[in-house]
DNA sequence: GTCTATAGGGGGATAGAC
DNA sequence: GTCTATCCCCCTATAGAC
């Protein structure tokens, strides 16, 4: 076992390179336009070698998706949970956090939207994100807040809509905005850059008023 | 002329039947997961009947992703370039139409946004974007103000990016806010109802901080 | 204009040699 | 495990009758 673990870890095993390959190409053209020769391709093997190890594309999209599904959830419960921060400290962290992950991955968040709106039900109603979000301490703090008077806006959803709206729409417009303001890829990073600390003050200001 | 109207009025000719139906197909799946025979079967005519009239898949998907961003910047030319109200009104009106506007279509945000990314340069370059945003009335407010001392941030992108993601985000990632809130159609409907008041609302406190 | 039948090509998957 | 060659289905597009 562990001796496995070895050698995968010092040649980059095949399997390993096809499900890189598969990350990117499915990321960036989502499943239907995806074609299992380029994932081939882009991983330096034949494609055949892509079905000895995963059966079918399906199945190989399959565990990209979950795998992307639970990277994303993983990284936002670890800071909605948080212990040892304020909400308003949660709120600079989160926008912190994804701001840096989408502009690694831009192409994660319309990739899951998406992918997410074919599959439906069948990957939401099976993931515990609801229950996520409702244990979260973050979600506690939220109501905290509200009952002490200190947020106008009840509804924790309409909180989590701007917080997310205000981070991740931009990345998802990105040909649009960078079509409206002129800008190229660097320019338009640096604007993200700058949302890392205008987000949570807008964030603040907005939960005052009602 | 007028009697070719008249006919295309009174009995839906068969080109206005395709091109209905693969706007529906279209819009809801995307190009590449599209079969041209779903688009017939629900026009309800013959297959060959779609490459009489459009040549080919590619050709019909070019007119409906023509008409779609279209209708998309129309409208949003509309509001932007109303001469009579002020630019806190044009916030209020912009919000008001797209939240009615895509709760009628709930399909083409991710639709255009997927499909421009695979376009990228295609569709944007040519596309007089910049040109709209950069002459519009409401352009120049925003400066005005930004010059007076009513707006902190003075980039106007930063201000369509908080517009914008609070409107259209919450529909984006709606099967994820349905999930956490525990919400069926007409639940999620009505919060984003509510948010035609809230956003503006929200908006104007953002404007003052920085 | 509208249909049936079919050509043509692309892409997923497998057989079988090495 | 990895490759080459090939099968086979599905989907787009066209031919040709009506």
């Amino acid at each position: 076992m562990a001796k496995k673990k070895l050698i995968k870890a010092e040649d980059a095993s095949t399997e390993e390179k096809i499900k890189a390959a598969a990350r990117d190409v499915f990321h960036k053209k989502g499943y239907a336009a995806t074609r299992t020769r380029d994932i081939a391709e882009k991983a330096g093997i034949n494609l055949a070698l892509l079905n000895y190890y995963f059966r079918s594309k399906e199945k190989l999209f399959d565990i990209i998706m979950l795998e992307t599904v639970f990277e994303f959830m993983q990284s936002m419960a670890l800071v909605m949970n948080d212990n040892k921060s304020s909400l308003e400290k949660k709120v600079e962290l989160i926008t912190f956090n994804y701001i840096d992950f989408i502009t690694r991955e831009p192409n994660i968040p319309i990739f899951m939207l998406s992918e997410i709106r074919n599959n439906a039900d069948g990957l939401m109603e099976k993931l515990p994100i609801r229950q996520l979000v409702l244990n979260s301490i973050f979600f506690k703090q939220h109501q905290e807040a509200v009952v002490k008077g200190k947020i106008a806006e009840p509804d924790p959803l309409h909180f989590l809509m701007n917080i997310l709206g205000l981070i991740v729409f931009p990345f998802i417009a990105k040909p649009l905005f960078k079509g409206i303001g002129g800008l190229n890829e660097n320019q338009f990073n640096k604007l993200m850059q700058e949302r890392k600390k205008l987000v949570p003050v807008w964030i603040k200001a907005m939960i005052k008023v009602k």
